[in-house]
DNA sequence: ATTAATCCGCAACTAATAGTTGCACGTAAG
DNA sequence: CTTACGTGCAACTATTAGTTGCGGATTAAT
């Protein structure tokens, strides 16, 4: 009955941090932590624990090059996401629907009773 | 450059629990915390703080009824939550049309060059 | 009307998680 | 070799989801 979304992909992209990161990443390119973190509020640390649950949920890839770790997009996997996002939304959209059609059932029903 | 999207109100569908309060109340009509906590591992408690953010951020509305506190889903703004969520879906899905695009044009002038 | 049963909000406590600082290790460059 | 940079790991703090335990208010029962 509940929409069928993968929670961890969803909490990965519910927190607005990993939403930035997600956007730097897809405008800049492949970044490392310690580059990302230069234009953000944060310390290094935390946006590398933040490209870890990305990582983790498969949304990035890390890519050790010398001794950086470069991450990038896994476009896939974003694409799935933005799938997910759009499917619960219009899941929500179809029971609005739903229930606005029954609510309008009810108001003819119900003026078809007042007239008897 | 960032997707325009309400914080507020993605932390507030980013939560798993939520979302399932969303459904529900779709799904079963006006209900209050207690009726909602008996169908779930939660205390009412636990519902009612959950309930109290997405009134806050004005996705449910509470309407007393005697000793009851009825909630009912806003339509309006569940509405609204739903074209972000498909609004940041679509965003994603241009920027990686546009870096395929983009990587397609590289691909095509090294082969240019590679001719010469 | 008094008593009992609900439904609720508020406050204190616990558990988990985002964020910080500090340190040690590997790699690159002088 | 030494200096500098990028990283991971561990300990600490702060915020938040969840719990339990009250006391107040409304409905139902005797």
């Amino acid at each position: 009955m509940s929409t069928p979304v993968d929670d961890e992909l969803w909490s990965a992209i519910g927190d607005p941090t990993r939403r930035t990161l997600i956007d730097l990443l897809l405008a800049s390119g492949p970044s490392t932590a310690t580059s990302l973190s230069a234009g953000l509020p944060l310390t290094r640390q935390a946006v590398s624990k933040h490209l870890a649950v990305l990582d983790r949920v498969g949304l990035v890839h890390a890519e050790p090059a010398g001794r950086e770790r470069r991450y990038h997009v896994d476009e896939a996997q974003l694409a799935r996401a933005a799938a997910q996002l759009a499917s619960v939304g219009a899941t929500w959209d179809a029971r609005l629907r739903r229930i606005k059609r029954i609510a309008e059932a009810i108001e003819r029903s119900r003026n078809n009773t007042e007239g008897e």
